[in-house]
DNA sequence: TTGATTGCAAATATTTTGCAGGCAT
DNA sequence: ATGCCTGCAAAATATTTGCAATCAA
């Protein structure tokens, strides 16, 4: 279920030093449920609910450890880069649905050669890469119909 | 030679109707021939050298006119979104050196169909993506060879 | 001539930092 | 008990807007 993935994050959290302390345990749930991408104030709203003393900036920096502890990634979109989103496990890539922030990972076929090979011919060592799709899900896709 | 693109680029932004004044030329001559991505900092400060009068204000303006002439894109990397690069012809990818910011395009392969059935997959409706590759270019690699 | 464009100052929006008190360990 | 974490206020950063003067068309 879930909670599990919750409760790894929390471990992980621990273990690399940091206290488990209430507003890291709200936000912790809140991203690692979530399906769609958040930013700082949308988890700061969400926290909110669950405990009203949360504050923005122990969310600003609850975030920080998360993405140090690579549990979470900063997802960048052609409007707006403040997003964070669950951390895939192996090589994967999003799918992301931009107008509701929903998303999916997707297996990423191992371009890593292709991508090493158009490297060489310009010069360039590639250590890393990017490849996000961006569409409409499916039901965004209902909603545009009816508009 | 490179002062061709400038003038095209002067031509379309014309034709779009706005008005070719001096901080315009200026902040188009730069753009047009770097090759390198350039935050809107860069571009005021290469372009003070050039026309001390030049606001940053302006930059920042006549970014936005260029950006939605098409004449250049906002560039995202892991570090920072705010840099901006000549925009490519077809449907090309970029390769940009993390150190310097050296940019180039590479042909991207057609890629869309198999992007398409990822997304049927998972019942979206694929629009657009981003391929990015980030590496070191020729010579900050030596560089940190040194180092 | 006319209204788009400029540069300044000020306003916004977003994120970060300083600090005293509180709480996990 | 120790010192990391919190929330507040304030600072720092990046970008946008209001406005009077200027300049391209």
């Amino acid at each position: 279920m879930k909670d599990q993935k919750k409760q790894n994050w929390l471990t992980q959290l621990q273990d690399q030093g940091y206290r488990i302390t209430d507003p890291m345990k709200v936000i912790v749930d809140i991203l690692s449920k979530s399906d769609h991408l958040l930013n700082p104030t949308e988890v700061y709203f969400q926290a909110k609910n669950i405990n009203p003393k949360i504050g923005l900036v122990t969310v600003y920096r609850t975030i920080e450890k998360m993405e140090q502890s690579g549990l979470i990634d900063r997802v960048h979109m052609p409007d707006g880069c403040q997003s964070f989103f669950q951390s895939s496990d192996g090589h994967q890539h999003l799918l992301i649905c931009t107008h509701c922030g929903r998303a999916e990972y997707f297996e990423g076929e191992d371009l890593n050669q292709f991508f090493q090979k158009i490297g060489e011919r310009f010069g360039y060592h590639v250590r890393d890469h990017w490849l996000q799709l961006f569409g409409l899900c499916a039901k965004c896709k209902k909603i545009e119909l009816e508009s």
